[in-house]
RNA sequence: CGCGGAGUGGAGGACUGGUUACCUCGAGAGCCUCAUAAGCUCUAGGAGCGGGUUCGAUUCCCGCCUCCGCAACCA
């Protein structure tokens, strides 16, 4: 396979307060289609992945279940991390924000190149801190100047915090973005970006004090601890050897997919590539921005206590069942919507029916064949599996995977009617087998990023030997599930 | 208040200033029997409301209604 050069991608690091949910497993499938996709075509691809462990809350989550707080992330980081079987992802470094060996030095080293740039001060903060929330709370959340929650007045509290001078870099982060440096899709979210911009950037404050956030990265010669923004977003370059391999770094900086949630694409449009331009580093490539899954139309929330465990889909229906729909179902660059009923129409009206069916069908037909692959297959088949293939390719770069999905069911929507036509059980010819046997494979090869077990299966299926195909009779891949 | 997005057949989703508005699921009819009671074909059914621009609007503009995001130290 030629080499195309590396492809490095990332999706946001989770943070470490609670199990995945379905929406963790949405952000981890996308970028593992996308990054099977890059591999099939010969790239040299790094997927990074990672939970995100510091701040207050976790601290306090972790104090109140009677753990440590390394401990507890600990726990959480371990899910995340089984996740990668459960889902059959592949990605391949996996980076936590506690790690002192592999994130540490990078985070710090980046704080230090900003300071260095003159472009972190000292500010006294003055803020309302709420003794019943034990954090600040804005001017915005009282309730007649009262903490809604607690019924209390907050205490004026200030604090001398290090700030980052975001607001010197508005102008370039501007320009980054409107001129493509840095790309952010679905466009929309561009927009967004610019006009939120334009209505003017403050500085951020980039630490807090020890006391108040214990669990985090030390600043330095300082009481404070790294804010966890300024910590959390370092792991995509201290990952990959930032402050500690200048090799690595070289060789896989800049990114060039950030695939992240619609909650902190900000973050990740504007404070990320302020703090590296202030470090002088090179921008991330393109920011691909997901959406949010309800379930049955209402927001996923440990309240309503309606948070879709994708353990529990995984384990009853597979983890290819659970990745096509939410590669398929869900709009990659819009939010979408989960339901039990609608996970297993998918199922059975795509999977089994569609795929599972198709490719019993097609390798029932041919078994025990022997097809020359050098023989020419028909213009109207070929012509049809390079549309398939051009659709995929064109809907993986615009970040639209339930299209690029729905290509593929539409050349097995095209085999099914050609096998009709051509009635291949009444009369087989070699050029109709060499056809059916080119779509049974484009197939295989064409759910690859999206459905890797079944795909390995179809292979499998049609082996080859010295130019011929040899085709054995497959074994149902998704059983069709009744009631 | 503000900013942004959206309202398309029973459900979900797409396209478009112009002859029959597209796709998937679901419903009905027919065909086929190689395949997981699978497959194919056909049919029924649609653009929130009101105005405007236009020869012509679902598509552009205005108003209204409804829904959903965002609103900066909250990770």
């Amino acid at each position: 396979m030629p080499k195309k050069g590396n492809f490095y991608i990332t999706t946001s690091i989770a943070y470490a307060n609670g199990r995945p949910h379905i929406g963790h497993a949405l952000e981890a499938v996308q970028a593992d289609a996308i990054a099977r996709y890059k591999r099939g075509l010969g790239y040299n691809v790094l997927f990074l992945t990672g939970t995100d462990e510091h701040g207050d809350k976790i601290n306090r989550i972790a104090l109140q279940s009677g753990k440590t707080a390394k401990d507890f992330v600990g726990e959480i980081s371990k899910e995340f991390k089984r996740l990668k079987k459960t889902l059959n992802l592949s990605w391949s470094d996996f980076i936590r924000t506690s790690d002192k060996k592999n994130h540490w030095p990078g985070a710090k080293k980046l704080f230090a190149e900003l300071e260095k740039k003159g472009d972190i001060y000292k500010k006294e903060y003055e803020g309302f801190y709420c003794v019943g929330c034990e954090k600040f709370i804005t001017e915005k959340e009282l309730v007649n100047g009262q903490c809604p929650l607690h019924k209390k007045e907050p205490e004026k509290v200030s604090e001398e915090n290090y700030f980052f001078r975001l607001s010197r870099y508005a102008d370039r982060v501007a320009h980054a973005i409107r001129t493509g440096e840095i790309e952010i899709v679905p466009e929309s979210r561009k927009n967004e970006t610019l006009s939120f911009i334009k209505e003017g950037l403050e500085d951020v404050s980039f630490s807090r004090s020890e006391k108040t956030v214990p669990w985090g990265i030390p600043v330095p010669n300082s009481d404070q601890t790294m804010y966890v923004w300024c910590d959390a977003l370092s792991n995509y370059i201290t990952a990959i050897g930032y402050g500690r391999d200048a090799k690595s770094f070289k060789k896989w900086w800049p990114a060039n997919v950030h695939l992240i949630g619609k909650d902190i694409f900000r973050f990740h449009a504007i404070y990320w590539p302020a703090m590296l331009m202030s470090a002088g580093l090179s921008l991330p490539k393109r920011l691909l921005v997901h959406g949010f899954i309800t379930v049955e139309g209402n927001k996923m929330s440990k309240s309503i206590g309606n948070v879709i465990d994708p353990f529990e889909i995984a384990d009853k229906f597979g983890a290819d069942a659970l990745r096509h729909y939410l590669l398929r179902e869900i709009p990659s660059d819009g939010d979408g919507d989960f339901s039990w009923e609608k996970l297993k129409s998918r199922y059975n009206d795509d999977l089994a029916k569609g795929v599972g069916n198709f490719a019993s069908r097609i390798t029932n037909l041919l078994k025990g064949e022997k097809i020359n692959k050098r023989s020419p297959i028909s213009k109207e088949v070929r012509d049809e599996i390079k549309r398939m293939q051009a659709r995929v390719e064109k809907h993986i770069n615009e970040f639209r995977l339930h299209d690029a999905v729905s290509a593929i069911f539409d050349l097995i929507k095209f085999g099914d009617s050609y096998v009709n036509e051509k009635e291949p059980w009444k009369n087989k010819t070699k050029k109709i087998s060499r056809d059916l046997a080119a779509l049974i494979i484009a197939v295989g090869e064409g759910l690859q990023p999206f459905l890797p077990d079944a795909a390995d299966k179809i292979m499998k299926a049609v082996p080859e030997k010295r130019g011929y195909i040899l085709p054995k009779k497959i074994k149902p891949l998704f059983p069709r599930m009744d009631n």
